[in-house]
DNA sequence: GAAAACATTCACGTAAACGGAAATGATAAC
DNA sequence: GTTATCATTTCCGTTTACGTGAATGTTTTC
């Protein structure tokens, strides 16, 4: 079987790298490792449209870039911090995926006004996603407020606790 | 069968009710109509001992207090907003519950030292809580300065096309 | 007091998000 | 060049968070 070269490298990179940077490629077990996850979930990420590895080599291994990498701490972000579904994840990804998409049909583009509306378009997707965060944002923030109040209790019942045990030990003290 | 009187109230209300105040009670549809979830919703958070209903009628149905549905209210942020599990809020709830009796016993205790030590505990136990929740906060504030950034850059964009199709309409005018 | 409308408890079903093992092939190490 | 260590696909199992009846009991309404 034609078996390619894995150790030489013959078709490091065409893009705009200008100098010796040679982009690095990661297996699947080395992508879990660093990002506290499992090879299971990453095929699984994949099988669902997710987070499809950059390359793959001739016998078929996965190879990770460092944007695949990215997008999955961005996955995992939206998921564990947010509480995301991976089905909204997706969704929100899809969305950024046009926009990139639409950025590179705006290099192409000759025609102004497409490029606007596409712009337009990136504009709207964002603008919703925003919405979301900041919905999140205030839920937070409602929370974190009644964590402090009550904290805020329980210093000045210390407080007072402290002050009735000064008391006991000497007395001759008006009562709270 | 001795099928008591659910028309007169015999026993309304044993607590602190200064007067003709008494304290509603809901049945499960109500409940699930109210808060946008379901009967099956409710009877599954039983289950696993996240929510109690106060009480039950002789026939053995579920009565909902305004206690209760406030409950439910809490739980429900935790988990469309912050994305919790259920069993996490079952922890972050029975932490609260754990607080309440130790405000109930706070109460009894005649030792300011044993309720110091009650306090305390509480304490630690919102402080985790509001850990959690900053942390939940940091993340989505990180998103949401991603996302304020991308939306900069389009309207730098629109900014730019604007002006382009304005001197291409147009040649020999400033822009307005 | 009988029917309608609501409730109850099993009990099985399901979608999401993986876990884990089996059979097999690819790379790496020696 | 063979062995050990990765990887692959396939498929079945599992947990969470409920949905959906079925059989039955309770409360309300007339």
């Amino acid at each position: 079987m034609p078996a390619t070269s894995t150790t030489s490298p013959d078709q490091s990179d065409s893009s705009g790298a200008p100098a010796g940077e040679q982009r690095a490629k990661y297996r699947i077990e080395q992508v879990a490792e660093r990002l506290q996850t499992t090879k299971r979930t990453l095929r699984y990420y994949e099988e669902i449209g997710l987070l499809l590895p950059a390359e793959r080599t001739e016998g078929g291994y996965r190879l990770y870039s460092d944007e695949d990498i990215a997008r999955l701490e961005r996955i995992q972000r939206l998921k564990d911090l947010l509480g995301f579904s991976l089905a909204e994840i997706r969704a929100l990804m899809h969305a950024d995926d046009e926009r990139l998409l639409v950025r590179a049909a705006y290099q192409q583009e000759s025609d102004p006004a497409a490029k606007l509306k596409h712009i337009e378009e990136a504009d709207r997707l964002s603008r919703q996603q925003l919405t979301v965060v900041e919905r999140k944002m205030a839920g937070l923030e409602q929370m974190r407020q009644d964590i402090l109040q009550r904290l805020g209790h329980y210093e000045q019942h210390r407080h007072d606790l402290h002050a009735q045990m000064q008391g006991a030990a000497e007395p001759e003290q008006p009562a709270q």
